[in-house]
DNA sequence: AACTATTTATAAGA
DNA sequence: TTCTTATAAATAGTT
């Protein structure tokens, strides 16, 4: 719908494809709301861009609001997952699944639908509580970690003022490669997009 | 784009909502398929109508595929889910277990083996996925961590001999409150039980 | 970011 | 449902 028509292959164009990303994206965006409204549906939409970039909607329920929340808090790094589709490796929450799993074939007994859709949320807020206390020590482990980076250079520094009072009676400037700067202004990228 | 201009608010009669609902959500699904291959970008989108059934359309790749078999596999549950919406917050994944247990005992019925198989798969995904999402970013940011602090203990050495070199003429052991093995070794809980 | 010539989507009707 | 068609919307290329 446009001067010409177009064909639906990959937009080789750089520029261009990134133009029409950003009409078609709001266009389809403004479409999913309107299938929502009109016929009274839940829709959810996610699209992540070549470069990373997230934008979704979706309309006010449950479910949805799950998915949509999830692709939020991983927005940076959705690309990346993409990317790489590694074959992963379980550890302690497979325990956990199992031991649900095992639990559940135990208890020889049916569970209605009801249950079943309680046991689904209970296991989802399960989830976000792993993810909860995965950044949380997280954020211990890091915290740990500057705290070391804080010693070391406090002793940088008392080493340096040492080195500097040795000088000052005599001043033989030999060896002095690295001077203290040099080294500790390293700038590596501590901060930390993904911490929310 | 049809005979008369549609107001964006839901369609009162049943039969052209639903009309309007077919054609709205194919031509949703297709404008999504139509961006995912333009731009090249990633694509989900669910759609469920308000009798509960599911459609969706994502583009191949991998956390996509994970939401879209998410949404397939719960199809026939999302009503439920939508209707259902309560925020329970437990301690621990022992509190967690603790309370399926509970359920299932409780409940006098019997568990579709099936249901529950499909719902162990739905959340293996979806904690692998955070796992390993929040695994890998966190080993990066470790890693620089850790590298900022070698380069820092590097520059401790290199101030240590300097000091040791100055040592040697004039022997004053003053201010050597602060010998470099002393900070440095501290040691800091770096292992993560939570990594697997 | 606007414009506009075209193509597409689709509302109503059959 | 499916097809047709008049019309509204979306948008490709341009400025």
């Amino acid at each position: 719908m446009g001067r010409k028509k177009l064909e639906i292959k990959r937009i080789e164009n750089k520029s261009s494809r990134q133009v029409t990303f950003s009409k078609r994206r709001s266009g389809l965006i403004e479409k999913a709301r309107q299938l929502s409204v009109l016929c009274d549906a839940s829709v959810a939409l996610l699209v992540v861009s070549a470069s990373g970039k997230l934008y979704s909607f979706s309309s006010g329920d449950n479910l949805v609001r799950i998915l949509d929340r999830y692709g939020k808090q991983h927005a940076d790094d959705l690309k990346a997952l993409d990317i790489q589709s590694k074959a992963l490796s379980y550890g302690s929450h497979n325990e956990l699944l199992e031991l649900v799993e095992s639990k559940l074939v135990e208890s020889n007994v049916d569970v209605s639908m009801d249950s079943l859709v309680q046991l689904e949320g209970h296991l989802e807020n399960a989830l976000s509580l792993t993810r909860a206390r995965k950044t949380e020590l997280m954020l211990k482990l890091v915290d740990c970690l500057k705290e070391k980076e804080n010693l070391l250079k406090e002793e940088n520094q008392v080493l340096a003022s040492q080195i500097e009072k040795k000088n000052l009676p005599g001043a033989e400037a030999d060896n002095m490669e690295m001077p203290p700067g040099k080294i500790s202004d390293i700038n590596l990228p501590v901060t930390l997009p993904l911490l929310n």
